[in-house]
DNA sequence: AACATCTGTGCAAACGATTGCACATATTGA
DNA sequence: TCAATATGTGCAATCGTTTGCACAGATGTT
């Protein structure tokens, strides 16, 4: 039989020739300096000396906490999610927590399902970066005190946690980067307003177009039912039909924004000549499209990054206030957004 | 305090009436059969009002079996990997497993520290998408009888059951349809020595060439020390100044060709009406490159989720045999190769 | 009718760690 | 010198499940 964890905190103990429970104590930072130091070093060479690894197993039952906590995302191949796992790891990590990973893609019984699964495995949050603005699942955590932190999209629901993108700031930088470019008539293709990131985006490019002063016509703003490809070809060449002579197109997200590559050129127009497109996300190899897609870049691993902290925060001082917090995006300028001539 | 996982065997037990460990045999398809047909139903229908999830925590403590494992990769933002993570979660989640996943940034000390902390956590069984050729995990796993499945790379040591792609087919479809075209001095960038994929793409390369006619010269093969853009642009440089006369370059990834792109153009050249490429792998958007590029496309989903089963079957199964196993791959034609003019 | 064999369930001991409590011994103060 | 306090360690219960064993009652055999 496999001898996996093998040495167990008895052995080391016997080895010593002292109690468990002075090894536990030992080996416990916070109850280290209870013990004669003569001890400590003790029983730190033997447990060297063994290999012994506490059995986080036995642990997390006798106390309740597995340093496990659950991450919930759509679909692990979206390009967008890897560096925000990848933050989050890092932000738990530092804290000796384990993520778990459930792809749902987007499909309510597969959230539910996961996160029924994790809970069985006791974990001591959650992550989401599926939530909708409705999301049933956050009304369940914040109903039961497990504690949940949300990135990437957020929730309607109050005292909840969140680290989201400023995008109204992304907005903005792409509107005011295309008014200095010249462009007066700006259209927006939305992603859906079930989503946070859809609906904000969508009304900051309201405001802000007001604010700056340019043509707000409503019919420049188009909707769709999912942030892709196919929905941005569907939704922009719907725009070039009814003839509303908008010279920008502000995407709500890179998939998007290619979709509108594609029903500019099959209406036999050029992007950035005649219609200048820009996108939102920069993810990867959109510099190496034709043209290269100017983007609204998210901090994605940062937005990762801070929603593990933000849960081990949550997790380890049970009073810390929900909070909901933005960090800052950057406009990358390439070469599909030019002046108008 | 969060009433996590608040009811527990015992709760359904007392409220039907019978012995926790009757409601465990209920529980358990294995021992349903021994219990009298009207608990097993008022067990089920209690368990199911009362919400009841079995604690996967107390499980593993008793029976040394945790339904998780690890998975190491070198980085998940790599588009490589995203797809064989879904695999492998898949193929693992019909059977109740769980993944717990490790970034190691290829470095050998992270591989060490990320093994150990899944051993503290009791995983069942790792699968590496990480090998080199000789690892000293794999040793390591091996000698203790920790269940092991290789994925995408594969190592030296025998034993070992392994998921990768055919390399050799991969890159004998790329060369034979290079031949169609009329190519018959064929460059290779290959990947680094110490990967399996590096090393077999190379040998299959030369063996190709001599069983296809083509012409062998060792000075049409350059190495590469890692599987990087940079790598690929310096190596194809130094290819192209050594004035070999080449037509075709077979790139040992995708990366590796997008270096061999730039290579070209920096030289004055273009692809593919001066030399053609082909990569391998058929990461997301090498489709929209310019030239789109001609690869191999590696069935990673496929790779992951045979990984997922195979591990299952290792643990679940314990004498079953070690395997490796090959997925065949597919040549993606598209616009960076071109016949000779 | 007496005994052997099944069946279904309960009992209690694990799994490996943590932790409140108790109890020696050492230290301090008067 | 004696009581009061502090200090360091051991004891044993506990977390929620699983599972070998025991045992009562039912069934079968001769």
């Amino acid at each position: 039989m496999a001898s996996r964890s093998r040495v167990t905190i008895r052995d080391v103990a016997d080895r010593v020739g002292v109690h468990p429970s002075t090894v536990s104590r030992v080996l416990n930072p916070a109850t280290r300096g209870r013990i004669t130091p003569e001890i400590v070093a003790k029983v730190n060479a033997v447990a060297a000396e063994l290999g012994y690894r506490p059995n986080q197993t036995a642990r997390g039952l006798r106390t309740n906490r597995t340093q496990t906590i659950g991450v919930l995302i759509p679909d692990i191949t979206n390009p967008l999610f890897p560096p925000i796992i990848r933050g989050i790891e890092d932000g738990l990590g530092a804290h000796g927590y384990t993520a778990i990973l459930g792809n749902t893609d987007n499909i309510a019984a597969r959230e539910t399902e996961a996160v029924a699964t994790m809970r069985a495995r006791q974990v001591d949050g959650l992550i989401l970066a599926t939530a909708r603005r409705d999301d049933p699942i956050v009304a369940e955590c914040i109903a039961e005190g497990l504690p949940l932190v949300l990135v990437n999209r957020t929730a309607d629901a109050d005292g909840v946690s969140s680290i989201v993108n400023d995008d109204a700031l992304g907005i903005a930088l792409a509107v005011r980067h295309l008014k200095t470019l010249g462009h007066t008539r700006i259209a927006h293709i939305a992603g859906p307003r079930s989503l946070s990131t859809g609906e904000a985006r969508r009304r900051s490019f309201l405001e802000i177009i007001k604010a700056e002063g340019l043509e707000a016509d409503e019919a420049l703003v188009a909707e769709t039912s999912a942030f892709s490809e196919d929905e941005g070809l569907r939704a922009c060449a719907d725009l070039i039909a009814q003839d509303l002579e908008f010279t920008a197109i502000v995407a709500a997200n890179d998939l998007i924004a290619l979709g509108a590559y594609e029903a500019i050129s099959d209406a036999g127009l050029t992007c950035p000549d005649d219609i200048s497109v820009t996108g939102f996300n920069d993810m990867p190899f959109v510099d190496r499209l034709t043209p290269p897609l100017t983007t609204v870049r998210i901090p994605h691993y940062e937005l990762g990054r801070e929603a593990g902290r933000r849960l081990v925060e949550l997790i380890e001082t049970p009073d810390s206030p929900a909070r909901a917090t933005t960090l800052r995006p950057e406009l990358i300028v390439r070469g599909s957004t030019v002046a108008v001539t």
